[in-house]
DNA sequence: CGCACCGGGTTCTGCCATCTGC
DNA sequence: GCAGATGGCAGAACCCGGTGCG
């Protein structure tokens, strides 16, 4: 927020001519109206493809600056509300207040989401009364705008968003559910019915072409594992879900059974990278001596697997290895690759120094929590002093 | 009691491209 | 031509504890 004056003064230095218009005002919602400036083209600011054009809102800018908003960064964003003839910062910002926003936190919203200020009081209360429904308290509310102000201020379609929480209701999630959805992933509501209808669509069609007896079942089954699918473009769904089934050459009902389990998160990732993690764990196992049916398997089991880049999951396979563990006992036991590489690296250390014996007690130690882990320690160490 | 199995919690926005309606 | 609305993308794991069984 340093920058702010600077780029105040910066703004004045530049501005020559003034035009001055009259608008007509309407008297309903408070706007930052009258004086505006247009700014000198040949303003040097340099990293913005144009100046504006138009003339921006003066008092709009100054009622910014006030409230501590981050006028270069919002200006970046969404040039065009600042040509807004009525804005309602003021409206919002009282809204947000009333809320239990702190100045900050709304000082930061609008310079995320400089559209906000678009937003009638009128829309705001309808918008948040229709939150209000899946969310106990304002808090709640706040902490997500506060997170992502664009999940909430992105569409104007109030309409829209109650048409998708009937839905959503419809295919049999409860407030619960939903709640967890919101909370996650609140783009999900800003979609459009359409959009959202579509993946239920694509999720029910593909349950169905794998012999699946209960579409409505699978669509809630993945969207309760993977509260993310339904921001997630339908061509990158379909595309990974091929992907698994070439790359592990899968039967229907190995895939449904993979997708209703936790395969379901692994839907997110981006095509590419799918594929490249499958590839480098392909070649990781092999070039340690594993077959592919023994890395079908594997991903059967711990499908998450495929969610660690090339090079944390090379990091991780080493580090076991060189600590003593076998290929073989990695394949079995594939959710040790759960937990960072230095939290192996370090459990490694510790039993190393009581003297554990891998080969004859396994490896599930590696797989327990942190309390777990220590108190497992300190028994070994008082029974190596004894 | 100790262990293995299993599932759950946390987390994911901010930017750009495209269309649409005025 | 504009601003607004909407779709889509990249980025890339880690940890904990309940529970049931021997």
């Amino acid at each position: 927020m340093a920058a702010v004056p600077g780029v105040r003064a910066l703004l004045s230095l530049h501005r020559s001519v003034i035009l001055q218009r009259s608008f007509g005002l309407v008297p309903v919602q408070l706007a930052s109206t009258s004086l505006s400036r247009r700014l000198c083209s040949a303003t040097t600011r340099n990293n913005e493809p144009k100046p504006p054009v138009a003339s921006e809102n003066e008092s709009l800018l100054e009622n910014l600056n006030l409230m501590g908003v981050d006028v270069t960064m919002a200006r970046k964003r969404q040039p065009g509300v600042f040509r807004k003839s009525f804005t309602n910062e003021h409206g919002l910002a009282q809204f947000l207040k009333g809320k239990g926003a702190s100045p900050k936190v709304i000082a930061s919203i609008i310079s995320r989401y400089p559209r906000a200020i678009t937003r009638s009081i009128d829309h705001l209360e309808q918008r948040w009364k229709l939150w209000r429904n899946i969310f106990c308290t304002d808090a709640e509310i706040v902490s997500i705008l506060a997170r992502s102000p664009e999940s909430f201020f992105r569409s104007s379609d109030n309409e829209n968003l109650e048409k998708n929480i009937h839905f959503l209701i419809s295919l049999g999630l409860i407030r619960k559910d939903l709640h967890r959805l919101l909370t996650t992933a609140p783009r999900t509501f800003s979609n459009s019915l359409e959009l959202n209808k579509q993946m239920v669509e694509l999720l029910e069609d593909i349950c169905t072409e794998l012999g699946g007896q209960n579409p409505e079942q699978f669509v809630k089954t993945i969207i309760s594992r993977n509260l993310y699918i339904l921001i997630r473009s339908t061509k990158r769904v379909k595309s990974n879900i091929d992907t698994l089934r070439s790359a592990l050459k899968l039967t229907d009902s190995e895939l449904l059974a993979l997708l209703e389990g936790h395969g379901a998160s692994i839907l997110d990732l981006s095509n590419e990278y799918l594929k490249k993690n499958f590839i480098n764990l392909q070649q990781k196992m092999i070039s340690h001596g594993c077959r592919k049916s023994d890395i079908k398997k594997m991903i059967i089991s711990y499908p998450i697997i495929l969610y660690i880049g090339p090079e944390t999951l090379n990091a991780k396979l080493d580090c076991l290895l060189k600590g003593g563990i076998t290929i073989k006992q990695i394949l079995e036991k594939p959710k040790v690759l759960d937990y960072s590489t230095q939290n192996i690296a370090g459990r490694l250390e510790e039993l190393q120094r009581v003297g554990y014996d891998f080969k004859k007690n396994g490896i599930n130690i590696l797989d327990t929590s942190r309390k777990r882990f220590d108190a497992k320690i300190e028994k070994l160490a008082a029974s190596l002093d004894s």
